[in-house]
DNA sequence: TTGGTTGCAAAACGTTTGCATGTGC
DNA sequence: GCACATGCAAACGTTTTGCAACCAA
C-alpha cells in the first residue's frame, strides 16, 4: 500500500527470473482495464516494438498464472482463455452476451458464502470464480432473440 | 413439481427433434451428479451400447446448450468443456484444486448482488457463472505447494 | 557457469465442419 | 418428402512441446 512495487520485486518475489518479455507482459497486464487473450497481448506488444514470440507469451502468461500474479479464466461462448492482472482487490466481471465485452465490477458477496460452503462441506475454499452475464448499455437496445 | 416432465417433453418444447441419441445424453446427464465432458460422455454412452459419435455429442451437448437446457463451462485448469443438466435450481459447484472434483452446491448469494449491478452500471444481468476453488474433503490434508 | 528462458516449427489437443447418408415428423 | 440429425474424416484454432540457442543470476 505504501511503496509502489516494481515489476521486477513482484517476479523476484515470486521466483521468477527478471526478464525483458515478462516485464512488458506484467506491465501491459496492469495497465489493462479488461483481460486479455495470449494472442491479443502478442499483438500488443508486437506494435509496442517488442520482439517476442507467441509461445514466449504462452509461456509467461502460465508461469505468472501459476504463481497467482495473474488470473486466468476461459469463457464458454469465447474459446480462448483470457489473462488479467491480479490486483488482489477482487475483482469480478460484467460480460456482455451481444459483443462479449467484459467489464470490472468491484464489490464481492461471497465471503459469507465461502464460510457457509467450509462449515457444511468440509471444503478449504482458496478462491472462486465469477462471472455475470447479460447485455451492457450498448448492447441492451438490440436484444431480441 | 406436479407431473414428471420426461426427456421427448422437454426436447420438444425446445423445437428440437426427439432422437435416440439426445435422449440418451440428456438421461445421461440428468442423472449425473457431476458435470461431464464431451468425451467422457462418448465414452459413457459406448459402455452402454449406444453407437453414436463423438461429433455428435458435441452437435447435440451445442444444441442443448444454446437451448439453456445444460449449462457449459470451461475451467482454468482443465482445458475443456464440461456439461451438467440445467435443473434450475441454481447450482454452483466447489472445485478441488488437487484432484478436480466437482460438487454441486446449493444456494446461491447472488440475487442482491445482481440487483447492484443491474442500477449502478446499465447491464441486464441475464446470469452468471460461479465456482468455489479450494481443497476437498480427500485433498484436504496432503496440502503442501 | 548454469539453470531457467526463448524462438521456431512441429505436434497435440479439444472442437468444428463439409459432405454424403440416414431419420424424425 | 423435407428439413434436420448423423458418421466419418479432414480441418480448425488454440495451446503445448522438443530442441538448440540464449541470457539472467
Amino acid at each position: 500500500m505504501g511503496a509502489k512495487k516494481n515489476y521486477n520485486d513482484i517476479l523476484k518475489n515470486r521466483n521468477l527470473k527478471v526478464t525483458k518479455h515478462r516485464y512488458a507482459i506484467l506491465e501491459s497486464l496492469e495497465k489493462s482495464k479488461l483481460p486479455v487473450s495470449a494472442e491479443s497481448l502478442y499483438i500488443e506488444l508486437k506494435k509496442k516494438g517488442i520482439s517476442i514470440s507467441l509461445s514466449t507469451v504462452y509461456r509467461s502468461l502460465e508461469a505468472l498464472y501459476k504463481k497467482g500474479i495473474v488470473i486466468k479464466s476461459i469463457l464458454p461462448d469465447y474459446n480462448k482463455a483470457v489473462f488479467e492482472y491480479n490486483h488482489n482487490e477482487h475483482r469480478h466481471h460484467m460480460i456482455c452476451i451481444k459483443c462479449h465485452k467484459m467489464q470490472p465490477v468491484t464489490g464481492c458477496p461471497l465471503e459469507e458464502y465461502e464460510k457457509l460452503i467450509e462449515s457444511k462441506f468440509n471444503f478449504t475454499v482458496k478462491g472462486h470464480n465469477l462471472e455475470v452475464y447479460g447485455y451492457c448499455d450498448g448492447c441492451e437496445s438490440k436484444t431480441e432473440d
